[in-house]
DNA sequence: CCTACCGATCGGTAGG
DNA sequence: CCTACCGATCGGTAGG
């Protein structure tokens, strides 16, 4: 009797979950209010769903994956430390490009994951960070990179990357080589004219 | 009958309840949690405070409050660009640092709020970054800052500021000196070394 | 995919 | 500050 397939319904229900989670927070959105906007009736998504954490589980992992394979590459390249910091920018700003909604779900709402998902949620995203731990380290080893505090700098590159999910809300015409240039730009030579 | 003083423990409660919004979120603190942890029953709280909401409404407008007076003072200093932001940056790092609570609330639970305080507050943060926005514009127009795209730069700068109350969780013996050096170092010198 | 319904929990009030 | 309680809403299940 399942006027759609499926498999297209799962991921519809997906698509809205992403979009509602990141519009209220998870908490905030209720099983009635996706229902709702998916167009059936509450127990209808458990027909496709196992649970509500569920839904998180998948947007968070999900997109923690497409983090990882937009680097994965990368890694044992043999460039400049910076030029590799501007790739990995590059790939990172891709990512929450090509899935806004999820991006701000994985950066928002991952904390209401309970374990044991938590701990491997946390686990993956210490990993991804260490890449470009790893590389801000090399280029302060090879001399290409001058900071005051490697932790305050890794965490701040950090920072201003995964803020930039909130440019691609209702999509004003942000392109993200744009927004990684300028990024990377600002990152590696700062904000003062060099004479 | 009260054991403590009406006045101290409305203070606790705001105390006790920035540290359980920012732990985890607005939404998903009931007020049956809040109790408990204050150690008096649910009703009681409604003795010192109207609702859940008004409780959200004097952590975000009294923070607001104290990163506005932080660059009161230095809207018309006559100094250059760059140090301008260097003040401006230790200003906001110093406020999230006496706050670090309050200020996680600030920036992740603000948009819990209901109408019309919602876009009160919106317009606030608004006029606050608009000083950052002035004090950028400024650099670039007398040639002391170079930057490719002065919308994404300015975000990204308050991304990386706002991202600092992560830094005062557990008091890992970061000091906001350290921080706020560190930042203005990244943002105004980048992370190349200048041979 | 729906109807009907569950126990649990929510923010908040009445009344003392 | 507490006891007692409200209607509303929560995530989810039974059964077809």
């Amino acid at each position: 009797m399942d006027r759609i397939p499926t498999k297209a319904r799962k991921e519809q229900i997906t698509k809205v979950a992403q979009n509602m989670f990141r519009e209220r927070g998870y908490p905030a959105t209720s099983m009635r209010d996706l229902a709702n906007e998916v167009g059936v009736m509450p127990a209808s998504l458990y027909n496709h769903i196992k649970s509500k954490e569920e839904i998180l589980e998948k947007i968070c992992f999900g997109i923690a994956e497409d983090f990882f394979s937009g680097i994965k590459n990368l890694m044992n390249e043999d460039i400049a430390a910076d030029e590799k910091l501007r790739k990995a920018i590059t790939s990172h700003v891709e990512v929450i490009k090509n899935n806004a909604d999820a991006s701000a779900v994985f950066f928002l709402d991952w904390r209401h994951l309970s374990e044991p998902k938590l701990s491997e949620f946390k686990e993956l995203r210490n990993s991804y960070e260490n890449v470009f731990k790893s590389i801000i380290k090399e280029g302060i080893e090879k001399g290409v990179f001058s900071v005051l505090d490697e932790k305050v700098t890794v965490l701040t590159i950090f920072s201003a990357m995964n803020w930039t999910y909130n440019w691609y809300k209702t999509s004003k015409g942000f392109r993200p080589k744009e927004i990684s240039d300028s990024l990377s730009n600002l990152i590696l030579n700062g904000l003062i004219k060099k004479s």
